[in-house]
DNA sequence: TTCCGTGCAAATCTTTTGCACGGTC
DNA sequence: GACCGTGCAAAAGATTTGCACGGAA
């Protein structure tokens, strides 16, 4: 059976565990920050900021505690290993998010007034960058799409 | 006749010029610092840092040297009038380039080695761009669209 | 036991701001 | 003459780094 790599990353810390072995088989021992910096991670729909995601992992009921500097060192840990993403939203403060493959695979709306950030998905716009990409004078690896412009609740507020 | 796509774009400071009535008729007073920034972006195929423009500005020949905080607070004031936009590259500090009316509607491929930032355009994208703006939850103003991968010099090298 | 992951505090770097002077209107 | 644009220096804010300790292998 061959459980696509979407069903895989959803299903309870999936991503949080192939995460933790792809950075174990490169030759990094396990930590207690990192692995509850990844659960969080798997949980959350889009992207957070790394303040939001020390605030979240010093809340009341998370499983721990995590220093700003270790989550600056590990979400860029995980970028090099392209276990996660920055998404760069022009606000003060990076974004990022776990990549999965595929299924999960989206892009982002930023509303400049208010700074909400919202995930979308468009198989045209995808169809359109895989076609473009073999025509650029780049080895394309990602690519990151933003869509500025005001939320409905700025608009009509 | 084969006028380069900057010399269509910028018959003579043409983009400057208008940025600088656009500013004169929003009641802002004229500058030395803020005309010699706009020369200078009118002349560019392609967006530049706070730091670079600082540097091309200090260079022999320029027409003037502009201080650090006026260059971002020049181009703060552009942005926000749409005459300039910001281009996050994923670098450390921002790029920044003037916008065109359609003709020169571009996006961006960043060597994630060297840096290197390039102009690319679209039309499919762009149409698929323009078709997904209808349907998403935000009044669409802006798209930035960034390819990230290796350049020829980076893979080959 | 060795070495790496982590916390804390200090450092670094980009961008912003306060203030005073000089130019534009 | 009134005010805004500009330079300089200091401040602010995000991210990175140095160092020492404790846990993972």
């Amino acid at each position: 059976m061959n459980m696509s790599s979407q069903a895989a990353d959803s299903a309870a810390g999936q991503w949080a565990d192939r995460a933790e072995a792809t950075l174990a088989a490169a030759g990094h021992k396990r930590g207690g920050a990192r692995r509850a910096l990844l659960e969080l991670l798997d949980r959350q729909e889009c992207a957070l900021t790394a303040l939001e995601i020390e605030d979240a992992l010093a809340a009341r009921g998370a499983p721990r505690r995590v220093s700003r500097a270790s989550v600056y060192r590990i979400l860029d840990e995980l970028e090099r290993a392209r276990l996660v993403q920055r998404v760069e939203t022009g606000q003060a403060m990076v974004h990022y998010e776990r990549v999965c493959e595929q299924e999960h695979h989206h892009h982002h709306l930023v509303c400049d007034e208010c700074g909400l950030v919202m995930p979308f998905t468009d198989a045209g716009l995808e169809r359109a960058i895989d076609r473009l990409s073999s025509t650029v004078p780049l080895t394309v690896s990602e690519h990151e799409i933003v869509l500025h412009g005001a939320c409905r609740d700025c608009r009509d507020g």
